[in-house]
DNA sequence: GACAAAGTTTATGTCAGACAAATAGATCAA
DNA sequence: TTGATCTATTTGTCTGACATAAACTTTGTC
């Protein structure tokens, strides 16, 4: 019997999910940034990686990624162009994380806003009619860790996503939770328009209650309606962020 | 002048976006078929270049693909491991296809059908409130070309597809824009399910016409309706579409 | 002179082999 | 047993070459 080792075995999970800022962030960001605006072609392989100090098949490796992605698409002799941003993949937390440092970020995070407002609302009445007890408690730990953080507004972020994306979870819909990771990510890069109010998380906290008893009690309705209210000062949250940021 | 030419000017556009049948399907689809499971690794690199009969190039920008949609991470001496499902983006075309040949699609349609009844009703009455008429032009372009199609299945699907596309577009909101790529290349997967019934694209016309009358009237309220009507009336298509494969 | 066919140029796509870096597992020592 | 060291192996990166495809140029013909 060696079961009571099991808990020894050192899960190699991946450490660190992503290795570094890779060269694909470089070239990304240059294209978001303008320098190749939809349309136009890259230079070529050869050029960027004598510019970038690499060799061309790390260069090719990076170009690959923003194919995936949408962004690239390439063809012999013509060179690699840039899509039109209609094509490019939003929901992608890398291709979200860039566009990110865009023009004007504002319309961005309403747009997310919009999305959020259409989603969760829906998510949890999913989860409230249908979610495991597993499921739920796993709402209930993020619940308590935001109730742990107090007022600290850093402290209080990370279980603050962890309850969103649980409850996209808990639908157990594998495309509302491949949703639920594009929208951590939004919310992460978002935090700090959203908090720029202090006090405003812990004032948060009753509506998050509201959604968890709800889902609890096994009431689709209420669900969704606490998350709605919720959503809708997160909103206000985030709006009075972005004038506090124009204002500055 | 050489404007009177315009339309001679070959726009150079990518002409096909994907290659072919490439290398980063072969692996993928040996990964959703459970050669090798969630947390198992794959052979090598090496291997997998003798193996395909490719240079370990190759074999690394197809791996690099999935790295990229979030199906594999990898690390030296440890090898390449498949993420688990939950972490896969299902949001990306390329993933949902390679996993719509999975055990069993029939939850996956009824998923997909899921997220479609939140999303698209929501679309529609942002589509109602706030789409320039050049969008509305084109989903109207899109209805009468289902018109003309008449009781063909076959031609009926394209604009059918391009319909429910171009209204997510008219939202303007680019997050919701992607996710009618996804809902579309979802779509013609599903196609021979929601089509078994003969006849059953037909009957659906004017219920179209009712959701493109409300948007043409300004009126979200009643647009979102016509669009949850739809929509309805699809899903249980589908799910009659199910039991007849079932039952064959 | 207009137009079609063939050749040239040039970019991506693929291949092959080598070295660097990182690390899990084995070996060794206290 | 525990800790440090060593080793083997795998991914990551570099180099250089050739294959393939397509836009551009030239040539040839009517």
């Amino acid at each position: 019997m060696s079961d009571q080792y099991s808990s020894k075995i050192t899960t190699p999970m991946p450490s660190r999910r992503r290795a570094g800022p890779s060269v694909a962030d470089a070239i990304a960001l240059r294209v978001v940034g303008g320098e190749w605006p939809e349309g136009a072609v890259l230079p070529t392989e050869i050029e960027l990686a004598e510019e970038l100090g690499l060799a061309r098949t790390s260069v090719r490796e990076a170009l690959g990624n923003l194919k995936a992605k949408g962004m690239l698409v390439s063809r012999p002799k013509t060179g690699t162009r840039v899509l039109p941003r209609i094509q490019w993949n939003m929901l992608d937390e890398d291709v979200l994380r860039w566009c990110w440092s865009d023009q004007n970020r504002e319309r961005t995070a309403l747009h997310l806003m919009q999305l959020r407002r259409i989603v969760e609302p829906a998510a949890c009445e999913i989860a409230a009619a249908s979610a495991s007890d597993t499921d739920i408690a796993v709402i209930e730990r993020a619940y308590r860790a935001m109730d742990a953080a107090g007022a600290d507004p850093v402290a209080f972020a990370g279980p603050d996503l962890e309850f969103h994306r649980a409850i996209l979870s808990a639908t157990g819909n594998p495309f509302l939770i491949s949703l639920g990771a594009t929208i951590e990510t939004a919310l992460r890069l978002s935090f700090e328009l959203s908090t720029r109010q202090p006090g405003a998380p812990r004032k948060g906290l009753p509506m998050h209650r509201d959604v968890l008893d709800a889902i609890w009690a096994r009431k689709p309705a209420e669900a969704r309606l606490a998350m709605e209210t919720l959503l809708g000062v997160t909103e206000s949250n985030i709006q009075r962020g972005l004038s506090a940021v124009a204002a500055s």
